[in-house]
DNA sequence: GGTGAAGTGGTTTTT
DNA sequence: CCACTTCACC
């Protein structure tokens, strides 16, 4: 096999680059899975053992992914490869050092503790449970009043012998540096995905990870930081240079994904930061079309402007289209697909809007977010309550039937659930149960983005992040919204423009800013400004469009919004 | 300590 | 607009 085939020179240099620090820039769309994924090959081609590598990612979604290609080119060698988010191998180093398996508890389990504990209103227990959680990741301090109930949370987490979702990450720093003989995590050689998300607490994971080896690899772009609120520390990123003394830096700066104008225009916005390593990226792609910048009136010809263009660019699918399509406007072929296109917003409350506007529409849609974790949720709790009650043993179709009439289970889980059974299948009914619980909460993805189901893509612009569509609309792009402000807190102007730019290169062959001028927000009418950073894209990569305020006109031209 | 008027603020999310 | 907090007053 050759691991370097279509591979580019940068992306090659990143491959075959193993040996002491590395930073690997990849910006959007310049083959970052891939790199990884061909470099982890290259190792175990070197000879390196399998078990010595160590691959970890934010999201089950990318460690799945980045699983899978592996696997496509190492097959059986890729099963002792370490590839998994932080949370999943912080657990595996506890139970490893415990010898059983643990009892975890997920959001519910710290909501249902603090609330016995405290007696506070579920919104408050809810506040306070995420305070901990942002407390024991070292993003805010402890005041002497949450420090009582933390302490009263901690003692009785430990009475249950629980573990939360953040000691999975903390505990295991302390095992790591009490244990310096843990061979079975002597990791050779370690990657870390997304480098510029990293928290403060998983950079020294990382750095208790790295103790006894030089080659440590991080992955990222400064430019695609958007997590600082939830304590991703961008300088980590900018810093690995001084942070690991001898590290080469490789830039991959050959771009697949967009148009020449769509990539250039985002540079040109991204420009505008200071916290960033400024690479340049050059794409393959043709010229394109230009950024159309849409002012609307309003809210709801903002949705319903995007609507129309969707129907325009698939052929028609209401009645109104259909009948259009069939009288005069066949095109004889069909160019995009549902699937083809993507919605993104700022804030979840813009997006329910515009799925409704969808709904109405008969447009087929799936809403990116955190939707399915009950489902999940669901399925643990069940378990969860089987554990009280074990039969001897398990007799696992009788339960999977049993779960299937009350429907507690989707033909998607059925797959997922059959392979955990097998997989378990020698375990002790107790053991097995523990080990799906795990695997539901670490390793099955919450968020649930179905690329195989042809449907408009409806997505807040974080949610967005590693996606890619033929056509971006992005909605609300006003100021107020994107910069998000509020009444009282500073923005940062460049996390914003960041997160701006995620949206932008999301778009393969389109991009469509769309603004209202006036928008009902919070029971009032609003005046709205476009978004600064509409300015800071050139204007020879874009036209405009202006919509002007409809006045009364007749039924029929009302399906116009644009001449 | 409990009630109602007046005041305030409203994002983004993984494991 | 709506959910929540604050504060004056009983």
């Amino acid at each position: 096999m050759k691991i370097l085939e279509g591979l580019n020179d940068f992306q090659s240099k990143a491959v075959t680059t193993v040996e002491g620090p590395v930073l690997v820039v990849a910006g959007p769309g310049t083959g970052k899975t891939l790199t990884i994924v061909r470099r982890i090959a290259y190792l175990v081609e070197q000879g390196i053992k399998p078990e010595h590598i160590l691959a970890v990612t934010f999201t089950n979604r990318a460690a799945r992914e980045m699983c899978e290609r592996t696997y496509a080119l190492l097959g059986s060698r890729t099963q002792t490869i370490f590839i998994g988010t932080f949370h999943l191998l912080g657990i595996t180093i506890m139970e490893h050092v415990s010898g059983h398996e643990l009892l975890l508890y997920g959001r519910d389990e710290q909501l249902e503790l603090i609330r016995s504990l405290t007696g506070l209103t579920s919104k408050k227990a809810f506040q306070l449970v995420e305070k901990i959680s942002r407390i024991k990741n070292c993003i805010e301090g402890c005041d002497s009043t949450t420090r009582e109930f933390f302490d009263l949370y901690e003692e009785a987490r430990k009475d249950r012998k629980a573990y939360d979702l953040d000691d999975l990450l903390t505990i295991p720093i302390q095992l790591l540096q009490d244990k310096s003989d843990l061979e079975a995590f002597q990791f050779q050689y370690i990657m870390v995905d997304e480098y510029q998300d990293i928290n403060p607490v998983q950079y020294k994971f990382i750095k208790t990870l790295g103790r006894k080896t030089q080659h440590i690899c991080g992955v990222g772009d400064a430019d695609q930081s958007i997590y600082a609120f939830r304590g991703s520390h961008l300088e980590n990123f900018l810093n690995f240079t001084d942070d690991f003394p001898g590290t080469k830096q490789i830039a991959l700066t050959h771009h697949y994904r967009s148009t020449e104008k769509i990539l250039h225009a985002s540079q040109r916005l991204i420009e505008h930061n200071q916290k960033r390593i400024g690479t340049s990226l050059s794409t393959i792609r043709e010229e394109g079309v230009p950024i159309t910048i849409v002012s609307l009136p309003d809210g709801h010809t903002e949705c319903y402007a995007i609507i129309e263009e969707i129907e325009k660019r698939i052929g028609g699918t209401s009645h109104y289209m259909l009948m259009k399509r069939n009288i005069s406007n066949h095109r004889g072929e069909i160019s995009y697909r549902f699937s083809d296109f993507a919605v993104l917003v700022r804030t979840n409350g813009q997006a329910t809007e515009i799925a409704e506007s969808l709904k109405m529409s008969g447009i087929p849609f799936q809403r990116i977010g955190r939707i399915t974790y009950s489902r999940n949720r669901e399925l643990i709790n069940h378990f969860q309550s089987m554990l009280s009650n074990l039969p001897e043993t398990l007799d696992y179709s009788l339960l999977m039937k049993e779960m299937e009439k009350k429907g507690k289970i989707v033909p998607e889980d059925r797959e997922l659930m059959e392979n955990l059974f097998v997989a378990y299948g020698n375990a002790s009914p107790r053991e097995a149960i523990h080990a799906i619980i795990h695997e539901f909460m670490l390793r099955s993805s919450g968020d649930e983005f179905n690329s195989n189901a042809d449907v408009v893509t409806v997505s807040t612009l974080h949610a967005a992040k590693g996606l890619e569509f033929r056509v971006v609309f992005i909605a609300g792009v006003e100021d107020g919204l994107i910069p998000f402000r509020t009444s009282q807190e500073t923005v940062d102007m460049e996390e914003e423009r960041r997160l701006f730019y995620v949206g932008m290169t999301r778009a393969k062959d389109e991009l469509l800013l769309l603004y209202a001028r006036e928008r009902f927000l919070y029971g009032n009418r609003s005046i709205r400004l476009p978004s600064p950073f509409i300015q800071e894209i050139p204007e020879e990569y874009v036209q405009h469009i202006f919509v002007p305020e409809r006045v009364k006109e007749k039924k029929s031209n009302q399906m116009e919004l644009f001449s």
